[in-house]
RNA sequence: GGCCCCUUAGCUCAAUUGGCAGAGCAAUUGACUCUUAAUCAAUAGGUUGAUGGUUCGAUUCCAUCAGGGGUCACCA
């Protein structure tokens, strides 16, 4: 432990003695082991000696196999595993010395020839090696990797170096993102980026966090979502905007839940909540087409085909056909409240009709919609930016998507009609005053922006974080995002 | 936040009803010019998460605390 920290500085001093460079500039024109191993893995052993192909490259030390005047190692370059090979009577003198101080863990860059050793394996034979970085610190071991979870995400690079399938999802979510992107920009949208930090938190039912800004000496809360900004350029004759970047709620942590998590939000004039159902189902079998073998997620214990087109159930319905109650008797505060009590006796009663509906919906339908599954028609209560269906007006033009029992998307028709909005937003304070304290804030200078005329537009939020974690097989949001929300140690 | 489980060497894991805390890898020293879980010989490494308690004796039993995992609640 300490030891071995004293050990390995005693032999950056000797390096150092030697005449190494201690923490060197630079090592360019350093080719990727992918690169070198693609263009010479099926070439044989004698071709690639007469070829005498050179090389150079650089990597982290993961293994050492000293026979003493020769050694093999493994290096990593973040993504490839490469061997090397040092002879006594190939490099020169400083620089065998040189290999004798190093360690597992430390960074070289080498120059050589490629070559196949006698099993095969294609590997450099180096000529001329580099002293790049000392580690201090041991490695985990090369069997097990590093297992200890709160190891893995408090140091998370020691994960990567040593956790091939740690750093494999984290590739794919670079893919996805660059993919969901790609889709975007390919129709026309524009990427924005609006304020992190709101006077007003709004945009979606969740607990801030508060911050100070000193200069302005008012409180300032991190977004819960940049829906109510998305729609001031909708305003301004944005036509087609989205934003990716990070929410913050000041919620739990579980497997479904990090407290900043990011989302995709898009928006675009003169469009309907069906337009954007079609416009998800397209976005998802895209990246299915992408990230998926046979269009088929492999989560927990669902394998999950992308079919289109997803099933559409509205909201209402599905909790109608797994409660027993009739669509009417949904619409009846009285009824509804009755049955939560008979049924759920041991649940605190919600303090508004609209909790009462989610919380039905929470209990029978929402881990049942393992296939991709849009529910619609999201009852006006707990829609407050959503405008209300053309056929029922209590309800609104809302969906969510669900997948393995998650929800991955929420999109509508956006509301546009600002007496409207402000009397959604007057019910809003009226459900915070009995006790809903998610309920929404009233937004003046959205709606004001609202006044001023907003064509018919659709938007829609994605959660990046689960759509990784289905697309790769993640169990848990921890595991897909590099540093999840931890308790700060010491 | 409630409940349940876990915490032993740098890493991965052992330890009998409560009876001297062990192994592999990593490390140190030595041998070895095609090894790849290299091999061989030797060595070192521990306040068993922390603090109290019970006991002749605690890694083991009890309490409190800390961190993590799981689950429930809130939420996406």
């Amino acid at each position: 432990m300490e030891e071995q920290f004293t050990v390995r500085q005693d032999k950056l001093k000797k390096l150092v003695e030697l005449g190494v460079t201690p923490y060197p500039y630079r090592f360019a024109d350093a080719q990727r082991f992918a690169a070198i191993i693609a263009a010479h893995r099926d070439r044989g052993a004698d071709d690639l000696k007469q070829a005498d192909i050179a090389v150079r490259c650089a990597g982290r030390i993961l293994s050492i196999r000293s026979m003493g005047k020769s050694v093999f190692m493994h290096l990593f370059d973040g993504e490839e595993k490469l061997q090397v090979y040092i002879r006594k009577d190939i490099v020169s003198e400083k620089d065998f010395a040189v290999n004798n101080l190093l360690d597992i863990g430390d960074i070289i860059g080498v120059q050589g020839t490629v070559f196949k050793t006698h099993t095969g394996e294609l590997s450099v034979l180096v000529k001329e090696l580099t002293f790049l970085a000392k580690s201090f610190h041991p490695l985990p071991e090369k069997w097990h990797g590093l297992q200890d979870k709160e190891l893995r995400f408090r140091q998370r690079y020691l994960d990567l170096i040593v956790n091939s399938e740690t750093k494999d999802i984290f590739r794919k979510r670079s893919r996805i993102v660059q993919s969901v992107r790609r889709f975007f920009h390919d129709r026309g949208y524009i990427e924005v980026e609006t304020p992190m930090m709101h006077p007003i938190p709004g945009g979606a039912s969740a607990r801030p966090f508060v911050t100070h800004h000193n200069a302005l000496d008012i409180d300032l809360y991190l977004r819960v979502a940049p829906e109510l900004y998305l729609k001031r350029l909708l305003v301004g004759g944005m036509e087609k905007v989205f934003e990716i970047n990070r929410n913050f709620r000041n919620e739990g942590i579980d497997l479904m839940h990090n407290p900043e998590f990011t989302m995709i939000e898009f928006y675009e004039l003169y469009r309907d909540f069906n337009d954007y159902m079609d416009l998800s189902e397209r976005l998802l079998l895209d990246l299915a087409a992408e990230m998926l073998i046979d269009n088929t997620i492999t989560w927990q214990d669902f394998k999950i085909p992308l079919k289109p087109p997803f099933q559409r159930l509205k909201y209402m319905d599905a909790i109608a056909g797994k409660s027993g109650l009739s669509v009417e008797q949904l619409w009846n505060e009285a009824e509804v409240k009755e049955h939560i009590r008979a049924r759920f006796p041991e649940e605190p009663l919600p303090p508004t009709y609209g909790k009462m509906l989610e919380l039905l919906f929470d209990l029978y339908v929402e881990k049942t919609l393992v296939e991709p599954t849009f529910v619609t028609y999201y009852p006006k209560a707990i829609s407050p930016l959503s405008k209300w269906s053309r056929f029922d007006e209590r309800e609104t033009e809302r969906f969510e998507l669900y997948i393995a029992g998650m929800e991955i998307a929420n999109g509508f028709s956006e509301l546009n009609d600002p007496l409207e909005q402000r009397r959604r937003f007057e019910e809003q304070t009226r459900d915070r005053e009995r006790g809903d304290d998610e309920a929404q804030l009233i937004d003046n200078g959205f709606l004001t922006a609202l006044e001023h005329g907003m064509a018919p537009a659709a938007g829609e939020g994605i959660g990046i974080d689960r759509l990784v974690m289905l697309l790769t097989g993640a169990s848990t949001i921890k595991e897909v995002i590099l540093f999840p929300s931890l308790r700060p140690k010491e």
